[in-house]
DNA sequence: GCCAACGTTGGC
DNA sequence: GCCAACGTTGGC
């Protein structure tokens, strides 16, 4: 099982909006990068959910991938804001996955905190200089940190 | 709203 | 292939 982080605007979709819908189409990632991570995604992998520009930045809770990859069915729709004129059916370029809501942290897991316990997360993604990428892997040390981190901050 | 950092586009 | 211009991300 692997670990990833995939971040999203709570203000667009939030880690509530995950837990009401259950299980939600990843659609709109549309960085290359990020898209071959997701490629990458098996089910069962484990997703930390991510609120980004938002008023406390942090991760918000887990979630699980919940199918294969597969092609994102918004790069089609013209009327769709995710549209994509050089993709077709036949060639898609944009690929994605669902997550299924897995459970919230009783607090969200700052940004501020995880900066504070750097020397705890060597080489985590979202700490990296200049980091934008909204689909990042998680190695299995930095999830066993992160998993512990989100105890003691909720105070277990 | 600002701005640094980065990705993409397109002229040449 | 270079690189300026432009667009986007995301913290602050």
């Amino acid at each position: 099982m692997k670990n990833w982080l995939m971040k999203s605007e709570p203000d667009a979709f939030s880690i509530d909006d995950l837990k009401k819908a259950g299980t939600e189409p990843w659609t709109g990632v549309r960085n290359y990068q990020a898209r071959n991570f997701m490629r990458q995604m098996q089910p069962g992998d484990r997703v930390f959910f991510y609120h980004s520009s938002t008023a406390v930045p942090g991760i918000a809770g887990l979630g699980t991938v919940a199918s294969a990859p597969y092609p994102d069915p918004t790069q089609f729709n013209r009327k769709s804001h995710y549209f994509d004129p050089k993709a077709t059916r036949e060639q898609p370029r944009w690929d994605m996955v669902d997550v299924r809501f897995e459970r919230k942290f009783g607090n969200v897991l700052a940004l501020s905190t995880l900066k504070a316990n750097e020397d705890r997360l060597e080489g985590f993604g979202v700490l990296q200089r200049g980091s934008r990428l909204s689909v990042m892997p998680v190695t299995t040390a930095q999830a066993r940190e992160l998993l512990k981190m989100a105890e003691e901050n909720d105070g277990q």
